[in-house]
Order: C-alpha cells, then structure tokens, then sequence
DNA sequence: TGTACATCAGTGAACGCGCGTTCACTGATGTAC
DNA sequence: TGTACATCAGTGAACGCGCGTTCACTGATGTAC
C-alpha cells in the first residue's frame, strides 16, 4: 500500500528518531531491524525503501542524536541564560543523565561503538562535537583569542569522561563523586 | 586429547589475554568465539570447558583488560620516577594511544559496551578504576586530605574523555587538539 | 615403580536462532491526458 | 475536473549466514593399587 510522500518522508524520520534512541540504549548492534522498525510502527521490508543498510541509518541516526544532544544544550542555557554554564554541568554531569542512556549523550552512550565505526559515523560524531563545542565556548571567560577552543575541549572531555566513568561501575556513590569532581573541575577551568 | 592441567591452566589465560585484546579492538559483540578461539590457537569446542558462557568470559576479560592498564601506568611511572604524571599523560594523551585500541586503555575502547553489560563486567571496571585513581593520587600535589581522590577522578575523567573524543572525530588534528587541550588541563589540575 | 582404569581438555560437527538483506506482491498515490 | 495508468512505500515471507551453545568422541593425563 503506496503512502503520500510527506507521509513516507515522515515515516522516514521516525525510524531515524527511534533509531537515534535505541542505538543509544543498545548499541549499534544491539537492536535488530525488525525490532528497530517495529518499534516506529512500520515492518522490516519497508526499511531498504527508505535506507541503503543498517550502516546507513547508523550514520543518520548518528547525526540525529548528536543534532538533539546540541539542541539539548541550547535548551538548558536558553532556559537559564544568567548561568549557561551551570544550566548545562546541572543536567549533563547528574545522576539522571547517568541513568537515561536513551535520550542522553551521545558520545558516552555510542563512542566506543563509533570509533570502530566508518568515516561516514565519525563524520555526524564530530560535526555534533563541533556545535557542542561551540556552545561552550560561547560562556567560558578566555584572556586571550585562541583560548576558548582549546578549554571548550579541556570542559568537554572531563564532562564525557566523566560521565562515561559513571556509568561503568556499579557503585552509585562512586558513580555521583565522578560526576561531583569533574562539576568542580568544569567549573574552576571555565572561570580560570 | 587430554592436556595437562598447567596446560589447561595456560590455555584459559591465554584465552583471557587474546579476549582482553579483541574485545578492546571490536566490541564484545563484534568477534565471534570461533575466531577468538581461533585467535588463541584452540578450536571452538574447547571454550565451554574453561568458561560457562561468552558473557563469563568478557567478565575474565575485562578485569584482565583493567590489571593490564593499571601495570602499564605503573611500568610508565617507574621508567620515570621523577615526573610520575608526565609519563602517564605522555602515553595516555597521545595520537599513538588513540590508534592501538587493541592495546589501550579499556574503558574508552569499552566503556560504551560495558554500561550495558551486567554488573559483573562492571564489577571489573570498577575494581580497576580504583586501581588507576591510587595510581594518579600518589602523585598529584594536595592540601587537604581529601582532596587526592576529587582530584585524581577529575583528571582519569579528562583524560578518558579526550582519548574518547578523540577516536570518534575523523579529524586528526582536531584528535590532537583534544589530547592537547586534556594535557594542560591535567597538568593544571594536577599543580592546583 | 608399573599397570589398569577413570577422568576430562580439546575436537569438530551439529543445533536452533536471529540477523541483515532480498523479493514478489499490494494498493493507495501521483501523473498524464 | 475526471479517468486510466504508472509508480512506489509498505508488507510479510524467504534467503543464506554466522552466531552462541551442545554433544559424542578422542586420547593423553592423573589416580588407585
């Protein structure tokens, strides 16, 4: 049964939407495409109408959820715009962000999947990365001109290692003194 | 053919050591048990004889993955006991580090895999993560008592997240500038 | 120390299963007149 | 605007393949006497 084109370009988000999602919480080979597309409310054949392979979605969905991790970061600063900073340490380095793989960062929830993955992943990886860095050295105070970058990157490492660090060991105490210690460090480098 | 049980006892490490290794490389998921047994010079029925299933073995695997980390930051601080961090930084932080996920550290080439992995294979992590935060607090320069460890785990997060960082752009000199941006920070960090 | 037998690490084929991908088919959509 | 036909997004079954796991078998090792 043929479907209006809005339609089907809709369809089409969907499944790279929930694919953003899923890849997130399972990794890229943790959820089978009959799952995947069950689960955008279509079935398994319609997805090579839409897509070249799985490697395909992996890099759209890849860029997707770098594209609504930085629409995330946007939201949070927008939101509390007399400490951007701080609105962004508060929902990315908490207990909250460890627990929702889903719809939390990327780049802890994928990067080891996607180091192993092609150029084309790395690609939607580090166009994300850039805007996140971006964002960050928008409200970090720099002396001179071709700082903000490089403590932009010194900020975004100890946030994604952190995190990252939470998530690997059981002990939630453990877990919430990574997330304290790099909140301290974050915000020591930024005033700096 | 029976083997003797030092042997047999040789074989299983053997497994663990190879398994540590193609782990790190591709994934839990992305070698099989017959090229990993391959790998170690053994055939693919002789696996359930040393271990009970693939998942008891990337438990083996990745405690073995986190001991060989820890005796690499310690063979890199005694080969120069007088600047102890500089050594570290100097391999961890580097473009060579970021191309052998083979050899390198296991929590960026598996912390993605091993968030979703049960709590035994974080269990593993765990323990090494200790392991490595004595290792960085011995040392790191301290005013108070309890600030070794706030400090060490802000800077194992630093560093994790550019060597993270930096193997998911394509980028090269965008890696570098990751692990660069992570050496002066560590290096601040660490002085503070 | 030497012999007889039980043990069990390793072999290699087989099992069922779920995977990514393909395909003939359907029928509403889009197009040509 | 209305009709006839081509298009093609979506369906659901089928394909081959590699996966983790099981199993009957082998024969050197370890043990009992």
């Amino acid at each position: 049964m043929r479907v209006s084109r809005i339609q089907a370009a809709e369809n089409r988000e969907t499944v790279i939407n929930v694919a953003s999602r899923l890849f997130r919480e399972r990794g890229f080979d943790g959820i089978g495409l009959k799952d995947l597309m069950q689960a955008a409310g279509l079935t398994q054949g319609a997805f090579y109408k839409q897509f070249a392979s799985k490697d395909d979605l992996a890099v759209q969905a890849s860029r997707r959820a770098m594209e609504s991790a930085t629409l995330r970061w946007s939201a949070a600063t927008a939101a509390k715009s007399e400490d951007p900073l701080g609105a962004v340490i508060a929902f990315y380095l908490s207990m909250g962000h460890r627990g929702e793989k889903m719809d939390g960062c990327p780049i802890v929830a994928l990067g080891s999947d996607a180091a192993r993955q092609g150029s084309e992943v790395k690609a939607s990886f580090e166009a994300g990365i850039k805007e996140h860095l971006e964002i960050l050295g928008r409200f970090i105070a720099h002396a001179k001109a071709e700082e903000p970058d490089r403590k932009a990157m010194a900020i975004l490492s100890t946030m994604v290692g952190a995190l990252m660090l939470s998530r690997v060991v059981n002990d939630p105490d453990l877990a919430q003194a990574f997330l304290d210690a790099a909140t301290g460090q974050v915000r020591e480098a930024a005033a700096a």
